[in-house]
DNA sequence: TATGAATGAGCATTCATTCAT
DNA sequence: CATGAATGAATGCTCATTCAT
């Protein structure tokens, strides 16, 4: 009986598996070749899955993009419950452009995976995933803006806006100029900049 | 004679406008539809040009893609060409910041036109086309340097740097959440900014 | 004991079921979308199947076109039974336009089942179906060209073609005209027809 | 200058000439396969045209079937005006017959081509080639009804149907059974029908 | 040079059929 | 028998690029 147990679960982990292989896939393969370049037959190699399955769990390609989105959105989630532990806010920002900054290899070379993706789909007239590319960008402002109110700033909405679009703005520089020294430098800068906003709790 | 030189001149002042008209066209319509999903055909169009003779002028796509780089690289010049004619290194900067608070509606529709090529194009692996784009980002950056450089202010290019990086996060982000008051609230923070360095100089 | 019978058979009533739920579902959908339209998913789903049994009751999608064939040969002979207990040939044959004209508004959506399968099976070069539906359609004409031979008219069978012909005709363009009016019109033209024909046995 | 005539003449002959190729391989193939057996690749092989420049000529599949449909209402016409030369309506009436009659090989293996095709078409709930191939036969119909109202008959549009609704039917029925003999001897009945209506104008 | 037409490789998607459990 | 999942061959369609005149 346990092994019916087993074996169901088996399977069923299985197809989770191979769902959760395509959307990992789809959102690393995205991230490096942007969504026109990528073929679903470029994703279902990247998964290992023969093409003709990848209808069997994502009906069209922009299922797939979404797809890449919430993988994005979901590492992104990951990070803010992590740095959500740290005491205080102004760590959980300054730890936020801590991570910005270890990923510079990977911006230098493909920047920023929502915000590249935001920009291609942004030129879009329907679909809607232009709108989807924006909801995970709020996430990140949403977070940064609690934060910010946390530290009892005035604008803390502004302020994230602020800190994101800087974060956006370094990642495309980087990319662009294929440095990543653009974002230690800039993460720097907003490091001193966090530390530099008084606390009105004191 | 002289109808032959007419003739000769008049078709090359033909071919050279139809060579400008195909730049213009391909500049707007890869900023709104991005590279992959603009067609040659599309540009053709927008040019009135028939498609069979647009490669008399391009001999690929991607040498389209480069006319548009550097006709926004040429508007670029322009603008830093009108810009420098202010006496005062501070005033340029804040007039380079105004003209993009100027055209926040066109960001916040399809981002900054050589941002989102050079973010498009920075997934690529071959055909220079990256770099081409990298230069156009430099172009800014330089002449931002020098005006840092010229008010006598430290670290001038790491100035230029982030205030670059500024205007593209700030694109961006206006993209992805469709707000051009982002471009405003951003202008007006990067304007106070330049109020605020000192002018070494007095 | 019993409880092993009743379960074989209940699983074998079940299967029976499941087949037949299969087989008029393949009918009806079959009869609105066409043969080539019509997916296997498309029958299953109607028959509440899940698609990856079909093929224990079906090898093939012939397979089940082919009981569709069978099932409106079944529904043709439940006619022509009902039909068979009228006194009259005369009688019978007018029941039998009575029913046609009774489905003027399936046929005018859909056409004749069996002869819009002729139709499109017709096409093929393999398979046998084609043959099939020709069988299906001469069960018609071999009740009718009994009617007019026991009516002890001249050419029975010659008669019966001209009936069957006409209402495939009727059938066809109520169905290319969407008009259910077609079917009227000349089921009253086929009774006027019926009626005036002399019986020979008087 | 005439060779440059003749040489953009035969330019615009050829272009012209391979639509008429597509056109008329549209419409042989699809009445021999039916619309969904076929495919591009099979009308382009049928018209010695590259699969890829079919798409120069028609944007899709469906307008190739509707430049199907138009091929056979144009044959149509064809018909009718070699017919409509003759001096008696009955004469052409009875000579439509025959020409039907005529086709009764190519009728019995493949049906008549705009019947087949409104009974597959008509299974369609988009598209509108239901309607286009309703008007094709509405055409026949028309004229049918004309030669009718010239005899002075009562009701010509109501035997115009019953006319057009017999040849559907045998044309049908020959197929189904695949017997030309079907369309001869229905013809034979079709032709003494129409002889045996009374003239009032005599 | 100018231009409509030609070409063929590539891509998203569908679907009958089979497999593993 | 039951079932979700797997498989791969087709198919319609697009598009950069080339050709013929």
């Amino acid at each position: 009986m346990s092994q019916v147990a087993d074996s169901k679960g088996s399977r069923a982990r299985t197809a989770t598996a191979k769902r959760q292989r395509l959307t990992a896939a789809a959102a690393r393969v995205v991230h490096q070749q942007g969504v026109e370049r990528t073929t679903i037959a470029d994703i279902a190699r990247a998964a290992d899955v023969p093409v003709g399955n990848v209808y069997y769990y994502f009906k069209t390609k922009d299922d797939l993009v979404a797809a890449a989105l919430s993988e994005h959105a979901h590492g992104l989630q990951t990070l803010t419950t992590r740095l959500d532990r740290l005491p205080d806010p102004r760590q959980r920002l300054k730890g936020l452009v801590a991570a910005w900054v270890g990923e510079r290899e990977l911006a230098a070379r493909y920047g920023c995976p929502t915000g590249t993706l935001a920009s291609e789909l942004g030129k879009r007239d329907e679909g809607g995933l232009a709108e989807e590319a924006g909801k995970v960008i709020r996430l990140l402002l949403d977070w940064a803006g609690h934060q910010f109110r946390q530290l009892g700033l005035p604008d803390p909405d502004g302020l994230a806006l602020t800190l994101v679009s800087a974060y956006q703005g370094m990642s495309l520089l980087a990319n662009a100029l294929r440095e990543p020294g653009v974002m230690t430098r800039e993460g720097r800068r907003l490091t001193d900049w966090l530390d530099s906003l008084p606390d009105p709790r004191d």
